[in-house]
DNA sequence: TGCTTATATACGCCTATCCGAATGGACGAG
DNA sequence: CTCGTCCATTCGGATAGGCGTATATAAGCA
């Protein structure tokens, strides 16, 4: 039953991070990193077509990343924990990381 | 230019989060952080075919997250950044905060 | 009610990913 | 060299994700 559990656990843990598997998903992030945005602010701000952008919404609203309170006619968009910001954070330096590394295998060659 | 360069980067970095949204790759790296392991250690340790372990390393080694070393007849993977162990326990925390508020909300409804 | 703006969803198409089963390739023992 | 072990890759089918277009829902206002 534990070991059930752990899978499910996991699974969400997936989830999770699929959810921040895609670019324009992660520019939203940020976006709203800097404050919270309408949907109309973050379509302008990534030059992406709204519906794009809504179906992303929907995905992190879903993965409780986002959530949205009406304000009037729009929507306004806001982070649901900050530390997304850190794992993404944390994982851009894992990349840039690689890529040094990479880097230097390049050099090496030469 | 400097959008485009941006563009690539997080499109890198959508990728290297891509890397960790699945449950067996999250696994995997738990485990590795435990230690180097073998391709036949993680097969036995998470009960799965070894074609799939080897799928499933293959995809981190691209993103550099973990590169493995022969050791005779057997390859000996290790982690290459204990980062994305500090990442993804962030993600967990976030989960586990999403669900704990979901679990309020249920809690509000009896 | 009727019109406009803002957001969400549905549909169809394409691409990517996952898996299991089978195959291929590298190493060491004998 | 041959065999057995360990690991990697390929193939085919099923599933899921992303996008654009078109459409639906909701709020505000005349």
């Amino acid at each position: 039953m534990e070991e059930r559990l752990e899978r499910e656990v996991n699974q969400l843990h997936a989830s999770i991070c699929q959810a921040l598997a895609d670019p324009k998903r992660i520019l939203i992030l940020y976006e709203l990193h800097e404050g919270p945005k309408t949907v109309t602010e973050l379509k302008d701000a990534l030059r992406v077509p709204q519906p794009t952008v809504s179906r992303h919404l929907k995905m992190l609203r879903e993965q409780r990343l986002v959530y949205g309170e009406r304000d009037g006619v729009s929507i306004r968009y806001s982070l649901a924990d900050a530390r997304v910001i850190d794992a993404l954070d944390t994982m851009r330096a894992v990349l840039i990381g690689g890529l040094a590394q990479q880097a230097e295998l390049a050099e090496g060659l030469s």
